[in-house]
DNA sequence: AAACAAGTTGAAATCGATTTCAAATCTTGA
DNA sequence: TCAAGATTTGAAATCGATTTCAACTTGTTT
């Protein structure tokens, strides 16, 4: 049966000195005599003290919680993130709290503000669907960061790949087969990051002297029912095409299924290339080609940069990579 | 530019009357004059009054925030789960305070430490590595739930499926179609769902009449490559079957993969059926048939108990079934 | 009309830390 | 040796709520 917690005043008693000096060696604020120090830190161990995170906040110090904004908690690739952001933190002395947004600006903005009712000390935001203009104003108030979307401004505080570029590789290397007929199932619109690969993949085509054709670029949604009816209605115009690069992985199987549907046979008939390499991606029947964000790794940055910016140390935003994963899923065009 | 925070003692003054009663009508505690009544609740109204958080935990009040402590949050079935804690809870004055046990009793319990440090006025267990000794300790500390996870005692605090039911439909359907060489991949053996999973599966065999043949009983890990493995060793022992069962959906993923990489069609050769109904099982080739756990509203159970237990309302655990969802992943044997 | 119970109210203590300010101690240089 | 400056230290105020307790209003009963 344990006793009470141990306050602050029973391990200045203990050590003989006043709270202001526990409080001091508790924070490094000030210098405190290498004696006093040692028999505080020996009381605190002693007595399992935990200073109360209530207390302390209300005294004007830190929560150290770190407030994470999810775009969608649900989404393999945010949730990715999410895992590298708890990691880090785990070995500091701060704690995520995490909210959902439920891809809705109100309901985010809302959970931010809770969040900020809490006296976070930072805040992530993992995906995102704020203007920027709003993110800015937050940053004011609280050390901020962006994971997992590409910002125009405040690049410096946005940890993402190069999306752009991302799609350029992964319809170059659907051209480098020998495709001509490309489809491409875009993500929601008003995404930057949807709109960015829609860019490499236009670039691409265009750099490979390959006319755009707007009838195969195809509206989807992130999942895999769009992926699914995009290709769907392509085959019932008779559009020709001979491989799909879809916006994430979900809706590549999506297409595959459509495809299979109509006994096109994934890679022989059409190839199909996805996006974020999700776990279940390398399971499929065949198993998928797609481009790999490196999105735990992408949470540790994150957290790692905002660790560094509130104890003000010095920190760099890692560059990280988007690399094309070649499983099966695509093969020469003929 | 918003000025500071209104605090209580604002709007006492605002309304005229002392903390103490605004306190009164925030709470609900003692009966307060109606017009004093009226009067305070239009100047929180006026100045968007909002009772900080860390002040009302500190004074010894609720801390409106609930824990969750899911066994891995990357998992999509807890994830799902998740998402029903948070749906039900945004409606109500509690946030849930996330946290991730990792897989690992230690790490969970440390979690669990610190949630409690933060004065949770409840925690729910997504999932679990604890043993109920564990539990019980917590609940007498905090109201604690469980989801998605079978308890042996401590069932009025348990949100989940009856796997072993469950798994003797997904057999028993299995067997209805003719099937009688049936593999079963297990889950992770000290997981009790895991286990009732393997018990459904036997006593449905048995009560047909089937003989068990443990060598069709693989161990699995919930992942798509213990699946995978798994099946591999089978057709590697030249071992006969005409249908799998896995404990998860990514295993089942897993098993199909390597049928077909040795070229067996799935439904025509091999029947093949999952367990959780994720996302990605609608859309992957052909359809995977697999057992439909309702997640989202076991979260929302949870958290609805949660939330009545606080106060002392009267509530009954919903029971929630899990059902066979047929695609096109299983067929008649021949 | 007096006595008493019930219903309202505010002053002050409390929760457990941080932080300001002034006092106490220790150096240092002339 | 003593004043000036630098270091340490503790007392007390503060953060923003809840809660206890006593006092003050009412209303009811006799």
């Amino acid at each position: 049966m344990k006793s009470k917690k141990a306050t602050i005043d029973d391990i200045a008693k203990r050590a003989n000195v006043s709270k202001s000096t526990v409080s001091r060696v508790l924070n490094d604020t000030t210098p405190v005599h290498e004696a006093k120090r040692v028999a505080v830190e020996a009381a605190m161990k002693e007595l399992d003290f935990k200073p109360n995170v209530f207390a302390r906040s209300l005294a004007g110090g830190q929560s150290k919680t770190i407030g994470v904004l999810t775009q969608h908690l649900g989404s393999p690739f945010y949730d990715t993130i999410s895992q590298g952001v708890i990691a880090h933190l785990s070995g500091t002395s701060y704690w995520p709290l995490f909210a959902d947004g439920n891809d809705e600006p109100e309901t985010a903005a809302e959970a931010v503000e809770n969040l900020l009712g809490r006296r976070i000390d930072g805040l992530i935001f993992i995906g995102g669907m704020l203007t920027e203009q709003k993110l800015i104003e937050f940053n004011n108030r609280v050390p901020t960061f962006v994971v997992g979307l590409e910002l125009l401004t405040m690049t410096d505080h946005c940890i993402s790949v190069n999306n752009e570029l991302a799609a350029f590789n992964a319809t170059k290397h659907l051209i480098d087969l020998g495709h001509r007929s490309i489809v491409h199932i875009t993500g929601i619109s008003n995404h930057i990051d949807a709109v960015r690969r829609l860019e490499g993949y236009q670039r691409a085509l265009t750099e490979s002297g390959i006319k755009i054709d707007p009838e195969l670029i195809c509206e989807g949604m992130f999942d895999g029912q769009s992926g699914h009816d995009a290709v769907m209605k392509l085959l019932d115009r008779g559009k020709q095409f001979t491989a799909v690069f879809a916006a994430n992985d979900v809706c590549a199987m999506g297409a595959k299924l459509a495809l299979s549907r109509r006994s096109l046979s994934v890679p022989d008939d059409v190839s199909v290339i996805g996006f974020d390499d999700q776990h279940e991606a390398s399971f499929t029947v065949p198993p998928m080609t797609t481009v790999r964000q490196p999105a735990f790794e992408m949470g540790v940055a994150a957290a790692t940069a905002m660790v560094a910016m509130i104890n003000k140390k010095s920190f760099t935003l890692p560059q990280l990579p988007a690399e094309v994963t070649v499983r099966e899923s695509t093969a020469k065009a003929h």
